[in-house]
DNA sequence: AACCAAACCAACCGCCGAGAT
DNA sequence: AATCTCGGCGGTTGGTTTGGT
């Protein structure tokens, strides 16, 4: 039959370990290896359980483990794996010499999550949240401009600026629901090619003539955001991260091998490969069977993270945070991580 | 200085799959 | 085949630290 409980001592300590229990666990691990845990205590000499000396090995005590806080390479990791594998702490860990799954999970529960949710992405899909909260934080950010403009340091009238305001916040909603549209998950077929939907191609047109009403410098490389003009702290001090893991994994170089974008100043067209029709708006993606099962990208090749600092038109500096991950480029800044991931949007100039 | 709330993080709890009995 | 342990995992708790008023 079975082997006997192996914690089913209520005699046994529990709590923080003391100095006095780490020597004595670590001499004898150091001495003998840990072997069995269950038999452990009892051989080291303490009044512990097993399961208690494993755990205070593993994340505690070990050698190689590494201490301090997080740099921004493992941050970025961590949120690319996490985008890609979800809470699986230890598969995530395993990536990160010296860090416990115990010590990220707890990182991210207290500094990265809280992050996204700021950002106003769902820290467990990493993609825009649309519920009504996820927008708290952009009218936040409208409200902080209201009192940047009522210190009366603007040349322009109230009117101006609150229309400009105003614009600027269908803009973002704009944005936020292309996203939403182009999802794999938010279709409701979960088929990529049925993606033709005229309401769709007519938003892209708005959102085009949109961009140029509000945002007169947009047609350089750039769509500059509503908090890069701002200079909101929350978005420009954010990390990078994958906000569309399904399409990043597709490589950007077959993804536009598939498309070929015209666009002219104030029309979106998309035309498919092979037909040159500006009537066809047909839009050919790599369907689901190839991009429901995406690989993680390549470990071997670390984060790449530039930052380059730019003027607004309001004369603000700004800064835009790069990273390249396993060929897969992603951009802080909501309008630049559509860019980035949508190829279409470079070419709008 | 005192109090309170938020943030942090080590440790525990309960579950699961693999393997032993 | 059934029962049980072991090791591992993710979620949660609660004590401590930090920051704000």
């Amino acid at each position: 039959m079975g082997r006997s409980p192996c914690c089913d001592d209520s005699g046994l300590k529990k709590g923080p370990w003391t100095p006095e229990e780490d020597q004595k666990l670590m001499n004898y691990i150091q001495k003998h290896g840990h072997g069995s845990w269950r038999a452990l205590p009892k051989l080291a000499g303490l009044n512990r359980c097993g399961k208690s000396c494993r755990l205070r090995w593993t994340n505690y005590l070990r050698p190689d483990i590494k201490r301090g806080k997080f740099s921004q390479e493992e941050e970025q990791t961590i949120l690319n794996l996490h985008s890609i594998l979800g809470n699986k702490w230890s598969a995530i860990a395993s990536h990160l010499p010296g860090r416990t799954d115990n010590e990220i999970k707890n990182f991210w529960n207290t500094h990265l999550k809280k992050k996204l949710i700021q950002m106003g992405f769902d820290p467990m899909t990493h993609r825009p949240r649309t519920d009504i909260f996820s927008s708290l934080p952009h009218l936040l950010a409208l409200v902080n401009l209201k009192e940047l403009i009522d210190q009366g340091s603007s040349h322009t009238s109230w009117d101006e600026q609150a229309l400009r305001l105003q614009a600027e916040a269908a803009q973002m909603a704009r944005i936020q629901y292309l996203q939403y549209l182009l999802q794999p998950q938010a279709s409701t077929s979960n088929n990529l090619n049925d993606f033709t939907d005229i309401e769709t191609i007519s938003l892209l047109n708005s959102l085009c003539s949109s961009i140029k009403d509000v945002n007169p410098v947009f047609g350089s490389s750039h769509l500059e955001t509503s908090a890069q003009y701002l200079g909101s702290s929350s978005v420009q001090d954010s990390i990078p991260f994958s906000p569309l893991p399904d399409l990043q994994m597709v490589p950007s170089s077959a993804y536009q091998k598939d498309m070929i974008i015209n666009q002219a100043p104030d029309q979106f067209t998309v035309l498919s490969q092979g037909d040159n029709s500006p009537n066809n708006i047909s839009w050919n993606i790599p369907s689901s069977s190839n991009t429901s099962t995406p690989s993680p990208p390549s470990l071997a090749a670390p984060p790449v993270t530039e930052t380059s600092t730019s003027n607004n038109n309001m004369g603000d500096a700004c800064s835009t945070t790069t990273s390249s991950y396993g060929g897969v480029a992603t951009n802080s800044a909501w309008s630049d991580l559509l860019l980035e991931d949508y190829p279409f949007f470079n070419e709008i100039s």
